[in-house]
DNA sequence: GCGAAGCTTCGACGCGGGTCGAAGTCGATC
DNA sequence: GATCGACTTCGACCCGCGTCGAAGCTTCGC
């Protein structure tokens, strides 16, 4: 890949070489365990993401340096965590344009098709049903690209002992986040982890071990009848 | 870049792949090129890039592949448009998270920072400002991380000749798209789009041939300040 | 039809970089 | 301060792929 050297005329953020730091199966895998928000020892990554120690080193320097990850000094470990929601939505993003255009079905795939975490919110199939029941009920509204909460909305999650407050956040209120899966929006932004969080603490959705993937569980499917009025979409 | 044999735990679209798509400067070099919505001949966009047709060719077989990029036999020519607005929505997503923390000056950067197209808006300076002036004047209203445009703006687009239907399209309204060199939103979607048309055949700004690069013309200061009240940010 | 133009394919070259084991470093623990 | 554990650095190996010139193919123009 001999760089060139004149001047880049253009897209002078170094795009080509953010790109490469993304163009390595090991480091996607670690960025993907990384996605659900948690942090994580060097060796742990590792270990998740099937190389040696001295791989994942070799990359998380990469990974640092692209500013994807941070790291911090916890004892004699080091802790891995993605630097912030706008490098788990690039990967979104990514995700949406790379994802092949006749769906080759994995069962594996199936299970995050159907409901997982993006960072701190739902998406999949269930992220999207439940966008679409809080629109039927006049709960959210479409505006533009985003969306714009009811009242009511903020009500029921406070009465989930997850209360959003309505100012005073650098994070926007809600967001549309697309969904490569589904190929439409489903809810983001401080609003969309407030959902995401009644669901988890709710034991509605149960995360499944060593993936984002998420199993709606039988309490799940009742509450969600109750509250949201909300046909379950897929038995999973 | 030994390719995992085993089964992508998750990511199953496959992002790696896409992002080696994007790891090369020559191929960065040609979407660039392309960036400005507009159709080139293989040959054309060899030349702009700086490479070989032999080079060009196969990298565009690369392009192909990934989607990113749609040929259309013409004549003896292959003419070659980005594959859609997505596209340059990714990339220009990959853009701000690629700006160097300490902002490296460059004087062939500075015009494209103040005012250049975004696939087919305003982005820069220039952009945000027209942005936050249309807020400021109410034309605009912010909703999440979109715009609603209210119906003065609508009559004022048309008035200029660049009437907007609001309904009956499958491309929203307006949506927000993130600048890399201002880190703040300035207006897309069909809107943006119109803006920009607005601003294009008004000659309020050129085209800086080579790059996607605007200049603001001095009828383009007047009309600023006479039609958006709006100072102008920066002699560029 | 014949030549030329536009583009792709082929072949050869060279370089960047991903991989792991082993050795080295630093901090924690007793 | 000796030992263990977590992590990084080093060295060696090898493979993928970007690059261009030349040759081949198709389409246009006269």
């Amino acid at each position: 890949m001999p760089r060139r050297t004149q001047p880049r005329s253009i897209q002078d953020p170094d795009v080509t070489s953010l790109a490469a730091v993304l163009a390595d199966a090991s480091r996607i895998a670690m960025l993907d365990v990384l996605l659900d928000r948690k942090a994580y020892a060097v060796g742990m990554l590792a270990r998740r993401s099937r190389v040696t120690a001295a791989t994942a080193s070799s990359h998380l320097r990469r990974l640092v340096d692209a500013r994807l990850v941070v790291v911090t000094a916890v004892g004699r470990e080091r802790h891995v965590r993605l630097a912030g929601p706008e490098v788990a939505e690039v990967l979104e993003r990514l995700a949406v344009l790379a994802v092949p255009p006749r769906p080759r079905l994995s069962s594996r795939a199936a299970e995050l098709r159907f409901a997982r975490t993006c960072y701190d919110h739902l998406a999949g199939t269930l992220g999207v049903a439940v966008r679409m029941a809080l629109v039927d009920r006049g709960w959210l509204h479409a505006t533009g690209d985003s969306f714009e909460p009811a009242p009511a909305l903020f009500t029921w999650l406070a009465a989930h002992h997850h209360p959003v407050p309505i100012e005073g956040h650098r994070r926007p209120l809600s967001r549309s986040c697309l969904d490569w899966s589904e190929r439409v929006p489903h809810v983001a932004g401080r609003i969309g982890t407030a959902i995401a969080e009644v669901f988890l603490d709710g034991a509605w959705v149960a995360r499944v071990r060593g993936t984002r993937a998420l199993r709606l569980t039988a309490r799940g499917r009742r509450a969600l009848t109750h509250e949201l009025g909300l046909r379950i979409p897929i038995p999973a």
